[in-house]
DNA sequence: TGTTGTCAAGCAGAG
DNA sequence: CTCTGCTTGACAACA
């Protein structure tokens, strides 16, 4: 689906999948898994080979993209995870920010166990700074699931443990002017009418909270929720929206709460009133907008950006684009591997978030699309034949 | 090593 | 009603 995959000349080895046509799998059935039809065919070329063959030097090779031009200075992020470094081989090699675990093995292993999974994960998130410090990338979204289970009801645990090495996250970050930000999952809803629901989403952005504060990050290491559910009166949901952050949310955590328009629920004239009452900074999300549009772009993000200068915090973006070829409503939801180009009414000065399926490699195609950065040989496409959305098809 | 089913949490929309 | 999608991924069990 995404050209990008068809230029690339993957690592020599290419393995087709078995397609063990066993149980149904409960997921979608819609992705034949194997795209791989970018011509690494050669794979199966080489039946006898005595001598054990020597680790395949893979084969990387930078495509072409088309060249555009802009005057955006800002910086471009991608979210909690780097496909590169998710992937090294051998596996004990791999660097990523979201080990977690079942409910069964906190049963099994006890809590001191979770909390090691969520130092393994600071550690590495130590690592993956230093990587887009090296690849000019200085923008990344945390992972929520940094210490699992930490605004869990009953499991949930104090982050002091980790203090000082969330400092040192703290201390990296603003060496390199590396912006970090989060943003809580979709259960984090502030406008439910069921009291646990709320209880739940207030434990999280305490979570959040505390993760930033640890690590000292000033005020542009922000928390993007979403409006959430209308339950079927959105003018009363938004009421129990605003009462949440005026009146539950503890100051440090309204400190750094901002609203992000969505999709489906709430557009962003949904959500500026309230933003602009009580000074949460809108985060203007491209995508979103343009399936669930309402007010016109440039008054959007002049009033957003607003509220974001009156509170002194950088102002941010969200920038995705749909699955090429996707038709209807759910389908136009999902992210694309890849994004195109940047948008026209993107002001120059401003950090934008890319939500790609390809992660920093979306980042560093949008470097090389306009010249933005320069893009070091080799940490571009290392993985990209085995990256997740090489095999997604249209 | 790879594959497969399942996993903390909430909601809305499609079929 | 069930399935899907959301920041979408990762664990766990088994081959």
């Amino acid at each position: 689906m995404d050209e990008d995959s068809d230029d690339i000349v993957a690592p020599k080895k290419v393995k087709r999948k078995p397609k063990p046509q066993g149980k149904k799998r409960k997921g979608s059935q819609l992705k034949p898994d194997d795209a791989a039809e970018d011509g690494g065919e050669e794979a199966t070329a080489s039946p006898r080979k005595k001598k054990r063959a020597p680790k395949l030097e893979p084969v990387y090779v930078i495509p072409d993209v088309e060249k555009r031009t802009t005057t955006f200075k800002g910086r471009l992020g991608y979210a909690c995870l780097n496909t590169i470094l998710r992937n090294k081989k051998p596996a004990t090699d791999v660097v990523f920010c979201s080990r977690t675990c079942r409910l069964d093995t906190i049963k099994e292993k006890g809590i001191d166990f979770v909390k090691d999974l969520g130092v393994k994960n600071v550690e590495d998130l130590l690592t993956i700074i230093e990587w887009n410090e090296a690849n000019n990338i200085r923008f990344m979204r945390i992972s929520s699931d940094m210490f699992p289970f930490a605004s869990h009801s009953l499991h949930g645990y104090p982050l002091d443990y980790c203090a000082p090495l969330l400092a040192r996250v703290g201390e990296l970050a603003l060496k390199y002017n590396h912006r970090l930000t989060t943003h809580p999952g979709q259960y984090t809803q502030l406008g439910s009418p069921k009291k646990e629901v709320i209880a739940a989403a207030v434990r999280e952005l305490k979570y959040h909270s505390e993760m930033l504060d640890l690590m000292g990050i000033d005020k542009d290491g922000v928390m993007i929720v979403h409006g959430g559910g209308v339950y079927g009166d959105k003018e009363a949901a938004l009421e129990r929206i605003k009462d949440t952050i005026a009146n539950v949310l503890p100051q440090n955590v309204r400190d750094r709460l901002v609203l992000e328009n969505d999709e489906i629920c709430y557009s962003a004239s949904d959500l500026l009133p309230i933003c602009e009452s009580l000074l949460i900074p809108l985060v203007f999300d491209y995508h979103h907008d343009a399936l669930n549009p309402s007010l016109p772009r440039t008054e959007i993000i002049s009033r957003a950006n607003e509220i974001f200068r009156k509170r002194g915090i950088k102002p941010k973006q969200h920038l995705s684009e749909a699955r090429e070829g996707a038709e209807t409503l759910m389908e136009k939801r999902k992210h694309s591997a890849r994004c195109k180009m940047l948008p026209e009414d993107l002001p120059d000065d401003m950090d934008l978030m890319i939500e790609a399926k390809d992660k920093e490699q979306a980042v560093l195609q949008l470097y090389r699309t306009y010249d933005l950065h320069p893009v070091i040989h080799g940490t571009v496409l290392v993985l990209v034949a085995s990256s997740p959305s090489f095999n997604l098809t249209p």
